[in-house]
DNA sequence: ATGCTCACG
DNA sequence: ACGTACGTGAGCATC
């Protein structure tokens, strides 16, 4: 049978990944983006070539026979990044979990190998794919060998067969050698001849065929080029015998050797875990099937009364998708230490006994994803209390940088494997369906027993990291909160909205009208594409920015262009009122209720640092900052009629965060005195009195405080101010002098992510930061923007989730009908019957100021009206 | 599926 | 020299 044969350089392709890939780091902090590269590139080429045999050659070490003929050869080169050594061991014992050989020769390196084999390859005729990121190897094509180098993404390759070096280079595979020979290669130190590049060669060998023929006529050659030549022959010939690779190295491997079983899935899997390759492992059926899981009986009930119900239950309820508030729920499972049962819905909604028994305060109920499971729960009547474990909000407490969508993946973390992803079970797409009841009975058994399993895990982790209060006294009752506030919902007014939308649609209308008499066209606004091309080609506009794939035509972009041509501004305004239409009229109406109201769900273990998400609809983007868009606002009102909607926010929550922890004197002070912080701040850097601050200096003042909080860059400040990048690191450099303590704190910061690899905020939320020791000057400098950035961020949310807790208790202490609707990271949006308005007026500063004690106070600031609109 | 753009804090 | 402000979600175009 015809072998099909694949030779794999591994140093080359392992080189090429690391340089092509961002520094991925699986959870302990090791890099992975070389062997994960690797991996993909594998897969590709094994799901496409289906080879019969298979190596991965290596260079075995650092000198082989091409050292003693040229003492400089590969000298010169950076030493391997620690990042990429690192990562070796565990190609290794990747390739090894897909039964690859692998191969290597002292003295020779993984080229020689390749040459040697697929040298004796050609010989009985087999098919021969060479892979290599080094376009060396390309010398090797020939009629029934293929040469395949890897392109700037590791999955992108680029085939040399005869004909294709033919076509790009005009020479045969060979001649290769020949060009490297005279145009030389900087990455090996291979010198060739000084002054000929590739261009230069190529003229050359079309001429002269080799290094040889252009001896031989050497004077043909006339000038410059002649003098270059002559004077360096000895460097041409040896740069030659260099770049040529050896075809008959002692290699003691035969091909029949090499033949490729296929992998071992169960290795696979667990190396893939091992290195925390999410994508694949999802992307990857098997992975379900050929994990062998531990056998569990469970039992399925079609009654269900109180004997069944134990002081201490796993449960779990089992939704068709991520959409709790509408999905269908399939049933219900519960776990106890050695028991499993299987619930259908009918037969818990009409049983009494668990009804009394979920409202059950002193019945402790272990979940994941409490919130889902009680909103959903709430459709049915069905009350919820004695939430005593949540196993999602538990690990993202431990972790919150990973993905908490699926179960499976979660307790993956814990390396527990015994339950399937719902994908696998359901399918996606538009193949998505509920599969047989034995298939389903078992997924959901396996889910609260999952639970019970991995909940003193969780629990442990959460002792070690002294974080059981964040989570136990924060996340876990939060959840039930933002389970009410989302299932209560917000009141819009629909044709409010329609109505909006038909004014919009008419302004629209026209601007795109005037748009495309100004560009003297028509074509697609939306376009940036199109409107790239009209701009900066059609009226030849002076092109700023460019992203990768064009020209960029940001509104940043735009607004620099708008003295230049009178189409820009309907441009911004085209934009500007297409987003309100698009988004926040149509957008929104489709995401009303039959109840009149928009149930956004709050994503709570999902942000890095440790803030809120709001998705479906996002009711945290509700625009604000200009007039048309904030008219939107108008729509979102109180659900009684004669209500008002109530709104109070911080005031400068993260400053005065920062003043806390850095304990800088003049940040507190200002704030001690209730100062206006960009105007104190602007006082500070210029040193002048508060009469002699201008607009524009408390305008500069207070990008600065942005900056701070972010992490600040004086290219950052620089884009945001638009001046240059060297006054902006004279800015910063004076306020970092005004402030000290700001200055001293932003290096603690950063130490304490280098020393313990995570930064914490007021309540001991971590964030890992494994980038922040990289030699990539980016991944380093985002990560240290990171360790300023999120203790600042994070407090600010740990703060208002504490009160969000106490200012829910405060209401359900006082009988009051008022209902928290929303949280938008500094400030929360209530709905309120006239008559409280007054006690609330004191009751909600009251709560949220005093929600944590820093040692500056807080402040907040409290509106009403009658729409969400109104409260300003 | 991915990139660009833009809405919010 | 490197090339970015921190954290999000949604709609649209384009592949």
């Amino acid at each position: 049978m015809a072998k099909k044969i694949l030779l794999l350089d591994g140093n080359s392709l392992a080189y090429r990944a690391f340089f092509a890939l961002p520094l991925l780091t699986n959870e302990q902090g090791i890099h992975t983006n070389a062997v994960y590269g690797f991996t993909m590139m594998l897969q590709k080429i094994l799901e496409e070539e289906q080879p019969t045999h298979m190596i991965v050659a290596f260079d075995a070490g650092k000198t082989t026979f091409r050292n003693e003929m040229f003492g400089e050869y590969k000298g010169g080169r950076q030493k391997t990044p620690p990042e990429l050594s690192e990562q070796f061991p565990y190609l290794r014992k990747l390739i090894d979990a897909y039964r690859i050989k692998t191969y290597e020769l002292p003295n020779y390196e993984a080229d020689d190998i390749i040459g040697t084999l697929s040298l004796e390859a050609e010989k009985e005729g087999d098919e021969v794919i060479v892979i290599s990121g080094d376009k060396d190897l390309t010398q090797l094509a020939s009629a029934s060998t293929t040469v395949y180098i890897t392109r700037k993404g590791m999955t992108d390759i680029e085939k040399y067969t005869v004909d294709h070096i033919r076509e790009k280079y005009n020479l045969a595979p060979l001649q290769i050698i020949d060009m490297k020979g005279l145009m030389g290669d900087a990455s090996d130190n291979i010198p060739g001849v000084p002054g000929v590049g590739e261009k230069t060669a190529l003229k050359l060998l079309a001429a002269h065929g080799s290094v040889e023929g252009v001896y031989e006529a050497i004077d043909q050659q006339k000038g410059k080029m002649k003098e270059k030549l002559v004077a360096n022959e000895d460097l041409a010939y040896i740069s030659k015998k260099l770049a040529t690779i050896e075809r008959s190295a002692p290699v003691e491997v035969s091909i029949e050797e090499l033949s490729y079983p296929g992998p071992d899935h169960d290795e696979l899997v667990k190396v893939w875990n091992e290195l925390a390759f999410k994508s694949l492992l999802e992307k990857l059926d098997y992975t379900a099937e050929e994990t062998t899981k531990k056998e569990l009986e469970f039992e399925v009930l079609t009654e269900l009364d109180a004997s069944i119900l134990e002081d201490e239950m796993a449960i779990h309820l089992e939704m068709y998708d991520e959409q709790y508030h509408t999905c269908d729920l399939l049933g219900v499972s519960l776990a106890t230490a050695d028991k499993t049962y299987v619930v259908p819905m009918e037969t818990i909604t009409q049983s009494q006994a668990f009804k009394e028994w979920f409202a059950d305060d002193s019945k402790k109920k272990y979940m994941s994803d409490s919130k889902a499971a009680t909103a959903a729960f709430y459709r049915y009547g069905l009350g919820v209390d004695g939430v005593d474990f949540d196993l999602m909000l538990g690990a993202y407490i431990v972790n919150p940088s990973l993905t908490y969508t699926d179960l499976a993946n979660i307790v993956q973390e814990y390396g527990y494997t015994d339950v399937a992803q719902n994908e696998q079970i359901y399918g996606k797409g538009a193949k998505k369906a509920v599969p047989e009841a034995a298939i389903l009975n078992e997924h959901m058994a396996r889910k609260a027993r999952t639970i019970w399993e991995v909940r003193p895990m969780v629990l442990k982790k959460l002792q070690e990291n002294e974080q059981f209060d964040l989570y136990n006294k924060l996340e876990l009752p939060l959840a039930t909160i933002l389970g009410e506030m989302e299932s209560f919902g917000v009141k819009v007014d629909k044709e409010q909205l329609v109505e909006m939308g038909k004014d919009l649609s008419h302004k629209l209308e026209k601007i795109e009208f005037d748009i495309y008499g100004l560009a003297g066209e028509r074509f697609n606004i939306n376009s940036p594409k199109q409107l790239g091309v009209i701009l900066f080609e059609k009226l030849g506009l002076p092109v700023q920015k460019k992203t990768k794939t064009g020209y960029s035509t940001a509104a940043d972009v735009l607004e620099k262009l708008e003295g230049k041509h009178e189409v820009i501004s309907y441009i911004l305004m085209y934009r500007q009122l297409g987003k309100i239409r698009s988004t926040y009229i149509e957008g929104l109406l489709k995401e009303i209720h039959e109840d009149g109201k928009v149930h956004t769900r709050f994503q709570q273990a999902l942000t890095t640092t440790g803030r809120l998400s709001s998705i479906n609809p996002n009711l945290q983007n509700i625009p604000v900052r200009l007039e048309e868009g904030r008219k939107i606002r108008k729509a979102f009102v109180p659900s009684q009629p004669g209500w008002v909607m109530v709104a109070a926010d911080y005031s400068q929550i993260e400053l005065r965060v920062l003043a806390d922890m850095s304990k800088d004197e003049s940040l507190i002070e200002a704030f001690q005195n209730d100062m206006d912080i960009h105007t104190k701040t602007a006082m500070d850097v210029y040193g002048v009195g508060a009469e002699d601050v201008t607009p524009n200096m408390r305008r500069a003042a207070k990008a600065v405080n942005f900056g701070i909080v972010y992490g600040i860059s004086d290219y950052g400040l620089s884009q945001n101010l638009n001046i240059t990048r060297k006054e902006a690191a004279e800015f910063i450099d004076t306020y970092l002098k005004s402030f000290p303590g700001v200055k001293r704190y932003m290096d603690e910061s950063i130490q304490m992510a280098k020393k313990n690899g995570f930064v914490t905020t007021i309540m001991n939320r971590r964030r890992y930061l494994p980038d922040i020791n990289s030699s990539n000057f980016n991944l380093r400098s985002f990560a240290e923007r990171t360790a300023m950035n999120t203790p600042i961020q994070g407090s600010a949310a740990d703060i208002i989730k504490k009160a969000m807790i106490d200012m829910a208790d405060a209401l359900k202490r006082e009988n009051m009908q008022t209902r928290m609707l929303l949280q938008v990271h500094d400030e929360l949006i209530f709905e309120a019957p006239p008559n409280e308005l007054e006690k609330l007026k004191t009751l909600v500063p009251q709560a949220m100021e005093s929600a944590v004690t820093l040692n500056v106070p807080l402040k907040v600031d409290f509106a009403f009206g009658d729409t969400w609109y109104d409260t300003k």
